[in-house]
DNA sequence: TTTTCATGTAACTATTTATGTTACGAATAA
DNA sequence: TTATTCGTAACATAAATAGTTACATGAAAA
């Protein structure tokens, strides 16, 4: 199985989006993620609806992020993708008739929900705007190390 | 894509084998867990590769726990098994040049390794004898419970 | 009004991963 | 020698993600 990068496409959209004040069509994202214009109208449709961007069409249309990146957290992002899965481990049977199988299940259920609640609680810590601060300090820095040549 | 369910089925299989004082048949084993005893093997093969289980051919052939349960832990199962993904979410380019995705992966990548961490440690707290345990109790409670009828 | 641009979406294809199945060889006990 | 059981390769199936094609819809520009 593949593992699903839809968030990470997401936010690598959004913080494009942010950086520019017109609209950016979604062949101008797929570009930047480079994958299909459709890919990214399915992708950020889920974000359409959560409120999270708006789309236009026709002439200068395209994807415009709707709220401050300070106000918009990891957990938003996820949240409007439909929360997906995030963890991989699962069982055979979902209502097991084995009392082995069960008393595997809970256990197997019981540490996975805690660290599914750690990862929906860190998400909800991380705002787009600490990912474009570190962006902007990482770019500054590449620019540093480039002038420092020689 | 299919969650993957080995360690379950891992555990499961173990915890009805140690039930045992004979070997038990990949076939056996593949009828308690609904499945095919190919599939069994394949599993047991790196739990007998990490010295948790032992098998052996021809008549009365099949297969045993080695040690006992109180000193094997979710994460030595999970360890043997060759330690398979335990998150959904990835990243679509793996070094990317575009500095906007690195800082993406950056924050996803910690945020993961966090909450794998956190697995990997619970893992490694809870022993097969504390499900054996749990599987006692639930049985005795079950038993109980049928007693208690009218 | 017509043309051009851009989204919205359904339908199909491709790729990957996990699991199931078949087939046969090798080892072991009866 | 035969029945049993693991070991393993090869192939089949199933499910999920992502990519592609095609076309309808809506909006701005000419």
């Amino acid at each position: 199985m593949k593992r699903n990068s839809r968030l990470s496409a997401a936010l690598h959209a959004l913080l494009h989006m942010a950086e520019r004040d017109t609209p950016m069509t979604s062949d101008d994202i797929a570009a930047c993620l480079n994958t299909n214009a459709v890919v990214v109208r399915r992708t950020m449709a889920g974000l359409r609806e959560a409120g999270l961007v708006e789309s236009g069409r026709g002439h200068g249309g395209g994807w415009v992020v709707t709220r401050p990146l300070c106000e918009i957290s990891l957990l938003d992002v996820h949240l409007a993708l439909g929360e997906p899965d995030l963890l991989q481990i699962g069982h055979a049977t979902e209502n097991p008739g084995c009392v082995v199988e069960q008393v595997v299940n809970s256990a197997l259920d019981e540490t996975m929900k805690e660290a599914e609640d750690i990862l929906l609680r860190r998400f909800g810590e991380i705002k787009l705007e600490d990912m474009a601060a570190a962006f902007r300090a990482r770019s500054a820095g590449h620019a540093a190390t480039a002038h420092r040549t020689g």
